[in-house]
DNA sequence: ATGATAATGATAATCACTATCATGATAGCA
DNA sequence: TGCTATCATGATAGTGATTATCATTATCAT
């Protein structure tokens, strides 16, 4: 389930869209972490193969790859703001600590049950969900006072 | 279910918060509204009874509820900027609108299998989650293009 | 009523993100 | 390989919601 740079730099191709050595770099950063990496951390990994990217390229090219569902979004529990990025796009969600801000995914969320109660409560048109789990990761939680 | 706005001024008080004229005007403007309210909309309300409150006040009465889980967030799928927050505090979740940003409660998420899954599986001491639907309300999608 | 303490609001600052636009690069095609 | 339409880039400035500061004012237990 793992996507190469290359590969991603074929979907990106498929799509009508360039292949530019920043989008290169972008996709390189993406595919050698397995973090969940905020636009600042990809641009200063980027810049280590190509110095004078701009993070205004990084944000374009993770809009991009986000619309193409080759990255998603983790939200943070308080205030919102600085979300975080990363390969792949399978379906997946996240488990996020309140102490370190680790980010760890998992799959499984069988929510098709409650989607279709939820439809037939409000009536909408329902494509998509977001969900989070927020608590504390086997380090902090150990680190935390009894 | 409901909270007046006095019940609210009364859990305030119990918490060791002052109650000031701004405060009142705030909590009546959430108790008197079943909608979704930005902080900006609340501003704008709460102004007809106590015009010279600042919008400033209101978000920090809203931090200060939703520390109390009096209120809660509603996190916009895209971008995640501009939160809405609304009485009463009953565990539940929202539908969001993609089309007019209408938001709708519903209830009985039943994660806790789910929860106790992610667990196992992470590690995490896990003490809260969020979970919203997205999708087209009735109205939207009866206009939209089959 | 007094005073310790908390709350307010004017102002300015942050901060992530976005719009503009002139310049430069990509890629399909001759 | 060269040409050219089109797309992509990045410098710059802008946006807009939220937050920090801080002097002033209001609350409420005493
Ligand atoms: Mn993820
Ligand atoms: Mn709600
Ligand atoms: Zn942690
Ligand atoms: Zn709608």
């Amino acid at each position: 389930m793992r996507f190469t740079a290359n590969r991603i730099a074929g979907i990106l191709r498929e799509h009508g869209h360039k292949l530019t050595p920043q989008r290169h770099a972008i996709l390189r950063v993406m595919a050698a972490t397995h973090d969940h990496l905020t636009p600042e951390a990809i641009h200063e990994k980027a810049r280590s193969s190509k110095p004078e990217i701009g993070l205004i390229t990084v944000y374009r090219t993770l809009s991009l790859l986000s619309d193409l569902k080759l990255v998603c979004r983790v939200h943070a529990p308080n205030g919102c703001r600085g979300y975080m990025m990363r390969r792949p796009a399978e379906h997946h969600h996240h488990v996020v600590c309140s102490g370190c801000d680790r980010v760890v995914d998992f799959r499984g969320c069988h929510l098709a049950d409650l989607e279709q109660e939820v439809l037939e409560e409000t009536g909408f048109d329902i494509n998509g969900h977001l969900l989070e789990f927020y608590g504390l990761c086997p380090d902090c939680s150990a680190a935390a006072p009894a």
